[in-house]
DNA sequence: CCGTATTCTCTACATTCATAGAATAACAAT
DNA sequence: ATTGTTATTCTATGAATGTAGAGAATACGG
């Protein structure tokens, strides 16, 4: 009998080897051929895997969002209120750099996502997800329908979307403290509108 | 002597063209055949005024860049405080149809500079521009020197810039009004901190 | 040590595209 | 009209790259 590979593994892996080369290169830099090169492999040797590049690209993003919401669970999902707001928005920031090639990553996304109406519904998807999140923590920090509660929400959201764009192409003007200091001024203010 | 053209004009003409052609196709999408057809030309016409596709991306860019700019200019910079960061941020949001367009362009410009340090020198020096402005403003606004001014500034600017992304990728979530609205909570919670 | 199922390598093919440059057309001045 | 210069077209070339698939290599049970 033949060797025998765990598929599902080998997959991670590929994506793994994936997510890095883009955060490095780029997506524009990503060729199949240096790419399986830089997985130890040549060249059609991923095709078994990922039958075309595009899936292999779907499945590099998803890889991505789900190592955030993941760390969210971990770290947010057992706080209430203000804090949690605060434990969320620290793993999404670009922080440190996992959170950095996360944020080059993500804006190689928009832009296939503008093309692509598939990856802009799975970008979508994860907004809802932290409306839903954010809702809830509001929700407990300035009480339930609260007026200001949906712009709020969506400020807050946007400026983090603005962060990952800023950091990582301006990184002198957007260093990790001033971040921090940016989000604090917004929990600042849920204190103000109480 | 022979036929005569306006080598800037017919720059400038191409440029339009190649604007439009990205926010409707997306840059993906832009190869120089189409989009010679579309200004009208064939093949290599366009050679002569852009001497490769880098070069008239770069000049696109700019066009864009310069367009906001001069409409900043021209409703902003006559105003002071709160009112020209209102005036400001309603010529950067994405508001109407050609802003969306814009705001398309610009998640497209983002991604390329990732790759290219000099489309991220670029956008440094924008926003560079924007920084400067937004202290005179908020200078006038809450005085000089305020403790919170950075932050205020900064987080603006990171709120501006994920509003882009996300009017472009999730309309259905960003409306116009929404944005607004959420514009008008920022200056509110500038008088807050005055 | 052999046979077989699986994995991987390597070459080849097809396509797309930027770019070059020769050929042609358009035009102004004489 | 003729001519010379510029503008534009059109075909060709070469590079890059996704994808396919034959065959070699590999690992493991007998």
């Amino acid at each position: 009998m033949p060797k025998i590979v765990d598929h599902d593994q080998r997959r991670q892996e590929i994506v793994e080897v994936t997510w890095r080369f883009i955060a490095r290169e780029g997506i524009d830099k990503l060729n199949l051929r240096d790419l399986a090169a830089a997985a130890g492999y040549s060249n059609g040797a991923l095709k078994p895997y990922f039958p075309t590049r595009d899936a292999l690209l779907e499945a590099t993003f998803n890889f991505v969002a789900d190592a955030t919401n993941k760390r969210v669970e971990a770290n947010a999902m057992r706080l209430r209120g203000a804090l949690a707001i605060e434990a969320f928005a620290c793993e999404v920031l670009p922080l440190d750099e996992l959170r950095i090639n996360e944020a080059r990553i993500a804006v190689h996304f928009w832009n296939l996502a503008l093309a692509e109406p598939e990856l802009a519904a799975a970008n979508a998807a994860t907004m809802d997800q932290w409306r839903t999140w954010l809702d809830r923590w509001l929700g407990q920090e300035l009480g339930e329908r609260h007026a200001q509660a949906t712009f709020v929400r969506d400020s807050l959201i946007n400026f983090l979307m603005g962060a990952q764009v800023s950091s990582v192409l301006d990184m002198a003007a957007n260093s990790g403290q001033s971040l921090v200091d940016q989000l604090k001024y917004h929990l600042q203010m849920l204190n103000r509108i109480k």
